[in-house]
DNA sequence: ACAACATATTGACGTTTGTCGATGCAGTGA
DNA sequence: TCACTGCATCGACAAACGTCAATATGTTGT
């Protein structure tokens, strides 16, 4: 299986198709009047960039030399508990900012850039 | 006084600098590993846009013709109570996002296309 | 000085969020 | 089958957030 179908692999609820569809096709927020529909899907992208761990955790894979990271090796460097860890990697993945892959007992972390791409177009 | 003086208008306060200065000099967050600092500098300002009703006052004011819409004039689109546009507004503005005149009576609100551009930046 | 007005602040509320200990679940190896 | 391991989920808690009615602040015109 390709990364890039990591995204969609597993459980594909119907939150999940209205949180990835709008971003990719809206308008930048400068051009046009957000509806609320478009308001709500790219708050909620926002949010999941709203907190210092996450950003951290985001920029740790980002950064890496390998393009993933176990998760077993975000808890030292973000400080915090390992159901912490967890939950804000679930909301950074359903985010769709980052992909998540389970390879035996270990869970594999890796960006997926057009994500981010796509909240840089928005703000432009 | 220039509209581009308006963010660094009325009170500065030390959180204010400091909310600024790390964004405007930062790397994006793929290149480098985020500290402490700059990841809550980050995410206090991805939180100025994690909230539909601020994303819509921003596109409102962003996308209007003229460049600087008065406060009174926010109340309908938006749908919510005068408190509570005043409540979100400031948000945007203490976020440097948007800046804030007053004349009279009224208020003026118009963006500050440099803030989202370097928030941009960050996400590149 | 005073009344009318636009906006800000306060106080209270229900909801959401971040956090962690305890526990559950799936994969591994003996 | 069974103990062990890595990660997810649950339950509980405090803190932060969004909201609005009531009230305060500051500006204008009389």
């Amino acid at each position: 299986m390709q990364f890039e179908n990591f995204l969609y692999s597993g459980v594909m609820t119907a939150s999940k198709i209205a949180m990835l569809d709008p971003i990719a096709c809206c308008a930048p927020v400068r051009a046009d009047v957000l509806d609320d529909q478009q308001a709500a899907v790219l708050a909620s992208s926002f949010a999941a960039l709203a907190d210092p761990i996450r950003l951290r955790l985001l920029s740790y894979i980002a950064a890496s030399d390998a393009d993933e990271v176990c998760a077993c090796d975000l808890l030292e460097p973000s400080g915090r508990s390992q159901p912490t860890v967890s939950h804000h990697m679930k909301i950074l993945v359903d985010a769709g900012l980052i992909g998540r892959e389970k390879r035996g007992l270990w869970v594999w972390y890796r960006l997926v850039p057009a994500r981010l791409d796509a909240l840089r177009s928005v703000l432009g």
